[in-house]
RNA sequence: AGGCACGUAGCUCAGCGGGAGAGCACCGCCCUGACACGGCGGGGGUCGGCGGUUCAAAUCCGCCCGUGCCUACCA
C-alpha cells in the first residue's frame, strides 16, 4: 500500500514538471513519422566507410547542444519518463496483426495479495530481456501479465482485516464476504502490478488479466466440465491433508515437511481379551491420540513372537470397541519397535491401505477444526494436543503405558497457514493423474518442449512417475466455485451453468457444491486462458503455443506440470517451446530469504538506492544456470557505476563533436576499423548468450566490451585524431562517428537488460529516432572485420602495456617521456603508424635504433626486442630487479612447454593444430628469454 | 532412504579436455582536458580429497569428505 501510494505522488511529481510532456509529444511525432523504420537500419548489410548509416540523419550538432547533457545520469527521472514515454506511445501493446513470427510469453501470474521479493525480480527481469530482445529483433512480441487470485491467501488477508474490526467473516456470509474481497482487490490488488512496472518490465498491460476475470472463470468451468464427462475428474471419499487452521483440504503439494523435529515414540500396552487368553500387545506412536481411532493392530505374518496371536481380539481401553490383530506383511516391518503396529485408517495414509485391505472400520476422531468429536468418548471437544497428553495420562493412570524414546520425526505442516496438518478421511473432487501424466511426459522426452538447464527433466519426469490423483476441492469461499450442483437425494450433476444442470436432473431445485477449486486448478489454464480460450480467438491462433516459460524450479510440480498437461489436453499443442529454470534469490551467505531471519532484501529499496537499471543488470550478471544467486549488495553499487561509466563515454563523445557531420565525408583510420570488428564480435557473443539462455554471460559480454574496449581503448585511441590539429576534417568526423555510432550499438544491445539508461541515451544520440526499445537489435554481420587491423591493434596494444609495466614496476612516473627505440624492421613499420598512439597512451617516442645503450629496460613484443632507454630515469639495480624477476618466469614457461615437447606421445598423438601451437609458443618463449639473458649480461656487465 | 546440484584467489562467481580467469577486496603509482562512481600497473589459488581414463584433466569416470535443495518416508 505505501509503495503504491508513493508512487503514484512520484508520478504526479513529473507529470507536473516542465519536460516530460514535451518529450513524449515529440517521441509521438517521431514514431509517427518513422513507421516501418524497423526493417530500414541495414540487417545484413555492411556500411560502405563513405556513407553514414541508415538511421543517422543529419541533424548535429544543432539540435544537439552540449549544455542539454546533465553531468550525471540521473536514474529516477529517468525512469518515470521513459515508463510514460513507452506507454503513451503503446510501444508494448502487440497488434495480432502484424504478419511478423510470434515471440510470446505469459507471466507467472503473481498473487494478487503479494508484494514484490527478489525472486519476482529476478524472474521477470529475465523475462523482459528475452522479451525486450527479441521485439527489437524483429519479432511480434507479446508479453501477458496477470495476477493470481490466490484463494487460500486472499482469503486469509481479508478475513484478517474484518477481525481487526471484530468482525467473524463467517457472520457476513458467503456472498458479502466475497464481496469484501473484490472490493479488497480493486482496491489492494494492484501493489505488485505497480511494484513490477518499476522494474521496467516491457509487459502489455492492455491485455493484463484475472484468474477470476469472466472469461478466465469460463475456461476453468470448461476445464472441469470436460475432465468430468471424461471421466478424469470424480468425487471420492480418501484420505485428505486437513488443515484445521483453515479449515480446508490440500493437495499433496501444499503440504510441507518440518524435518528432523525432536519428539517421543511413545508405547502402550493393549490388553488381550480374557478369552483369547489375556496378556497384552504393545505398539508404539508418535501422535497417541490417534489410539481413539484404532481399528486394529497388525504384525508381521512372518514373526514368530505374534503368530498365535493373529486372529485375537483386543479391548480398547477408552471407547466401547473390540479390535483385532490382524497380519500384514506390507505396513509392519517386525525389524522395528516390537514389531507391532497399531492401525488408525481414517487418520494415516499407511493405515488406510491396511484399512482397505482388511476391510476395517474408519473411524473418523476429529472435527474440522482439529477436536476430538464423539468418537473420542470422554475426550471429546478437547484440541488434538490437550487430547494427546490426556490420553497418555490416562493410559498410565490403567498402568499400561509403556515408556518413551527420543524420536526424530517430521511434521507435515500447511504451506500457507502453517498448521499441523492432519490427515483425514473426507469427500472431495479429485483430479485422475495417470491418464494425464503420460502425454505431458512423453512431450518432453519427444522435444515438444525443452527444458533449460536440461536436469529439471529429470525433476519433472520423476514426479510424473510417480504421480497420485490431485485433490481439487478447497473449504474456501474465494476461487472457482466447482460446477457441481446436488439434488436433495444427494445425485450430483456437473454442467456449465445451473440452468444445465437442471435440464439434466428435470429439476430445479438444485444446490450448488458449496467447496471452490484449488488455485492452481486455473494457473493450469493460464497459457491459453489468458488469450480467451475456449474461444477461438485471434490472439490464441497468433501466440498460443507461447514461445518460453520463465520460472523458478520450486513451482515445476505446483505448475509446470499442470500446464503441461491442461494444455495438451486441451489444446493439443504443449503450451511453451521452451522452459527457462531459474534459481533462488538468496543472501550472501546463501541462506534462503525469510521474514524470520530478517535476512530479505526488498528489490523497491534497491530500485529507490541504486536505480532500476543497476538492479537488473545486477540480477542478470548473477543469473548462471543452475546456480543459486546469492545476494550481494556491493555488486549493484558497482553495476551502478557502469551506469556512470557509459554516460561519461556519452558526455566525451558530446564533448568533442564539433564540427561533426554524420552525412559528411569520413576517412577511417585503423581504430575505427577495430572498434567496428570488436563491436561486431561482441554483439555476436551477446546474441549467442541470450539465444541460450546464458544471462549472466550476456551482461559479462556487454561490460568487458563496453568497459574493456570501448572505453579504455577507443576513446583513448580516438583522442590521438581528435586532439591532433592537423586532423583533416573528414578524419576527424569518422572518428566522431565511430564514437557515436559505437554508442547506439551499445545502448541497443544493453535495452534488453538497462531499458531506462540505454532510452535515455538514446533519445540523446545523433541522428536516432523513436525507441531504442523498438530499434533494431544489432547484428553482427553489420560490422565488417578486417583481420590485418585486429592483429595490428593488438600489437599496439601490447606494446603500450609493456610500457605501462616498465613504468608501474620501476616506478617511473607518467610525466616522464620515454622513448622506445624498436630494432626489427617489421615491427617498427607496423608500429609506426601508431606513434600518437604511443605517445597518447603510453608517453613514449617511438624511434627506430638497433643500437641499445647500455642502460635500457627491456620490453618484449612478439619476440623482438625493444628497449626504454632508462639514463637519467632509473637506476640500475632496479632494472635488473626486474629483468631477473622476469626471467624466473619465463624460465619456468619454456621449462613446461619443452616438457609437453619431448614427450613423443604428445607430439604424435595429439591433434598437430595443438602441437604447432605449443611449438609456437615455445618458440616465442625462448626468444624471449634469450633476450632478456642478453640484457642482463649487458647490464651487468656495464657495471 | 533415494535423487539432483555445488565445493576454483580473502569474498561472490565464470571456465568444464590442451599452458588457472573476472568483479569486489588488497598493494603501489597517478586529481593525464569523459569518468577519483576514475586511470595505469601489481601480488594472490598444489581448481575439496583419493584413485582411474587420456599424449594431456580444474575440466571425463569411480569412490570418499563437506554444503545445499528436492522427493518419499518407519509405526
Amino acid at each position: 500500500m505505501a509503495s503504491r501510494r508513493r508512487r503514484v505522488r512520484s508520478s504526479r511529481g513529473v507529470g507536473a514538471g516542465a519536460t516530460w510532456r514535451e518529450d513524449t509529444a515529440v517521441l509521438q511525432d517521431r514514431i509517427a513519422a518513422a513507421p516501418g523504420r524497423c526493417d530500414r537500419i541495414g540487417p545484413g548489410r555492411a556500411r560502405p566507410d563513405s556513407e553514414p548509416p541508415a538511421g543517422y540523419v543529419s541533424r548535429f550538432p544543432e539540435e544537439r547542444a552540449m549544455a542539454e547533457l546533465p553531468k550525471e545520469y540521473d536514474a529516477k527521472s529517468a525512469a518515470s519518463k521513459w515508463s510514460q514515454a513507452w506507454k503513451s506511445a503503446g510501444v508494448y501493446t502487440a497488434d495480432v496483426n502484424d504478419e511478423r513470427p510470434a515471440f510470446s510469453v505469459v507471466i507467472p501470474p503473481p498473487n494478487v495479495t503479494g508484494s514484490l521479493h527478489m525472486g519476482h525480480a529476478l524472474n521477470n527481469t529475465l523475462q523482459d530481456v528475452l522479451v525486450r530482445y527479441k521485439r527489437m529483433d524483429g519479432f511480434n512480441t507479446l508479453w501477458v501479465p496477470g495476477t493470481d487470485h490466490a484463494g487460500i491467501a486472499t482469503q486469509w488477508v481479508v478475513r484478517r482485516q474484518l477481525e481487526a474490526q471484530g468482525i467473524d467473516f463467517r457472520d457476513l456470509g458467503r456472498e458479502a464476504f466475497v464481496e469484501k474481497v473484490w472490493t479488497w482487490k480493486e482496491e489492494a490488488g494492484g501493489t505488485i502490478v505497480n511494484q513490477l512496472k518499476q522494474l521496467g518490465v516491457s509487459c502489455d498491460w492492455s491485455r493484463e488479466r484475472f484468474t477470476l476475470d469472466p472469461d478466465l472463470h469460463q475456461a476453468v468451468t470448461e476445464h472441469f466440465v470436460r475432465l468430468y464427462e471424461e471421466g478424469l475428474i470424480y468425487r471420492g471419499q480418501r484420505l485428505i491433508n486437513w488443515d484445521p487452521l483453515d479449515q480446508t483440504a490440500l493437495s499433496d503439494l501444499e503440504v510441507e515437511q518440518d524435518e528432523g523435529v525432536k519428539g517421543e515414540l511413545w508405547s502402550f500396552a493393549y490388553p488381550i481379551r480374557e478369552e483369547d487368553g489375556g496378556g497384552e500387545i504393545v505398539v508404539a506412536t508418535t501422535r497417541p491420540e490417534t489410539m481413539l481411532g484404532d481399528t486394529a493392530v497388525a504384525v508381521h505374518p512372518d514373526d514368530p513372537r505374534y503368530q498365535h496371536l493373529i486372529g485375537k481380539t483386543l479391548k480398547h481401553p477408552f471407547v466401547d470397541r473390540e479390535i483385532p490383530i490382524i497380519a500384514d506383511a506390507i505396513l509392519v516391518d517386525p525389524e522395528f519397535g516390537t514389531g507391532c503396529v497399531k492401525v488408525t485408517p481414517a487418520h494415516d495414509p499407511n493405515d488406510f491401505e491396511v484399512g482397505k485391505r482388511h476391510s476395517l472400520p474408519m473411524i473418523n476422531i476429529l472435527t474440522l477444526d482439529g477436536k476430538l468429536n464423539a468418537e473420542g468418548g470422554r475426550f471429546e471437544g478437547m484440541d488434538r494436543f490437550d487430547a494427546r497428553k490426556a490420553v497418555k495420562e490416562a493410559i498410565a493412570e490403567l498402568g499400561l503405558d509403556r515408556g518413551a524414546k527420543e524420536h526424530v520425526l517430521n511434521i507435515p505442516r500447511s504451506q500457507r497457514s502453517g498448521a499441523i496438518v492432519e490427515p483425514m478421511l473426507s469427500t472431495q473432487w479429485f483430479v485422475r493423474m495417470k491418464p494425464l501424466a503420460g502425454p505431458a511426459r512423453s512431450a518432453v522426452e519427444l522435444g515438444f518442449t525443452r527444458f533449460v538447464p536440461t536436469q529439471w527433466e529429470n525433476t519433472y519426469y520423476a514426479w510424473l512417475r510417480d504421480i497420485r490423483d490431485w485433490c481439487i476441492s478447497r473449504q474456501l469461499w474465494w476461487g472457482h466455485r466447482i460446477p457441481a450442483w446436488y439434488a436433495p437425494d444427494g445425485s450430483v450433476y456437473v454442467a456449465r451453468t445451473f440452468e444445465a444442470a437442471c435440464e439434466k436432473a428435470g429439476r430445479d431445485d438444485l444446490v450448488q457444491d458449496p467447496d471452490v477449486l484449488d488455485t492452481w486448478f486455473s494457473s493450469a489454464l493460464w497459457p491459453f486462458s489468458v488469450f480467451g480460450w475456449p474461444a477461438k480467438t485471434e490472439d490464441l491462433a497468433k501466440y498460443y503455443p507461447t514461445s518460453v516459460l520463465v520460472t523458478g524450479f520450486d513451482i515445476i510440480f505446483f505448475w509446470v506440470a499442470r500446464m503441461m498437461f491442461a494444455g495438451i489436453h486441451f489444446t493439443g499443442n504443449v503450451p511453451f517451446s521452451d522452459v527457462y529454470i531459474h534459481a533462488l534469490v538468496r543472501d550472501q551467505h546463501g541462506e534462503k530469504m525469510s521474514k524470520t531471519k530478517g535476512n530479505v532484501v526488498d528489490p523497491l529499496t534497491v530500485i529507490d538506492e541504486w536505480g532500476a537499471d543497476a538492479f537488473r543488470f545486477t540480477l542478470v550478471a548473477f543469473a548462471a544456470q543452475g546456480r543459486d544467486v546469492l545476494w550481494d549488495p556491493a555488486r549493484v553499487e558497482g553495476y551502478s557505476k557502469f551506469t556512470n561509466k557509459i554516460w561519461n563515454a556519452l558526455k566525451f563523445a558530446f564533448m568533442n563533436a564539433e564540427g561533426y557531420d554524420p552525412n559528411g565525408p569520413m576517412e577511417d583510420g585503423p581504430y575505427e576499423l577495430w572498434i567496428r570488428a570488436r563491436t561486431g564480435a561482441a554483439v555476436q557473443r551477446v546474441r549467442d548468450a541470450i539465444d541460450g539462455y546464458r544471462f549472466n554471460e550476456a551482461a559479462s559480454e556487454i561490460y568487458n566490451f563496453v568497459w574493456g574496449e570501448y572505453c579504455d581503448w577507443y576513446i583513448e585511441l580516438s583522442k590521438t585524431a581528435l586532439y591532433d590539429d592537423n586532423a583533416s576534417r573528414a578524419r576527424k568526423n569518422a572518428v566522431q562517428h565511430a564514437l557515436f555510432s559505437t554508442m547506439g550499438a551499445i545502448v541497443r544491445l544493453l535495452h534488453p537488460i538497462m531499458p531506462f539508461l540505454t532510452e535515455e541515451i538514446w533519445s540523446l544520440l545523433p541522428g536516432t529516432e523513436g525507441f531504442v526499445a523498438t530499434a533494431p537489435y544489432p547484428k553482427a554481420a553489420d560490422y565488417p572485420v578486417e583481420a590485418a587491423v585486429l592483429t595490428d591493434v593488438a600489437r599496439l596494444q601490447q606494446t603500450i602495456t609493456e610500457v605501462r609495466r616498465i613504468r608501474g614496476e620501476m616506478g617511473i612516473a607518467r610525466k616522464v617521456p620515454l622513448t622506445l627505440l624498436v630494432s626489427d624492421d617489421g615491427l617498427y613499420s607496423s608500429l609506426y603508424r601508431h606513434a600518437a598512439a604511443l605517445r597518447e597512451l603510453a608517453g613514449a617516442q617511438l624511434e627506430q635504433s638497433a643500437d641499445f645503450p647500455k642502460l635500457v629496460a627491456i620490453a618484449v613484443v612478439e619476440s623482438k626486442e625493444c628497449a626504454i632507454p632508462l639514463e637519467g630515469v632509473v637506476d640500475i639495480a632496479a632494472e635488473i630487479a626486474r629483468l631477473e624477476k622476469t626471467l624466473v618466469k619465463v624460465e619456468k614457461d619454456v621449462e613446461q612447454l619443452d616438457k609437453r615437447l619431448s614427450n613423443k606421445a604428445f607430439v604424435e598423438r595429439a591433434n598437430p593444430e595443438i602441437v604447432a601451437d605449443i611449438r609456437a609458443k615455445r618458440d616465442a618463449a625462448t626468444a624471449k628469454l634469450n633476450s632478456l639473458q642478453a640484457s642482463l649480461k649487458r647490464l651487468k656487465g656495464g657495471t
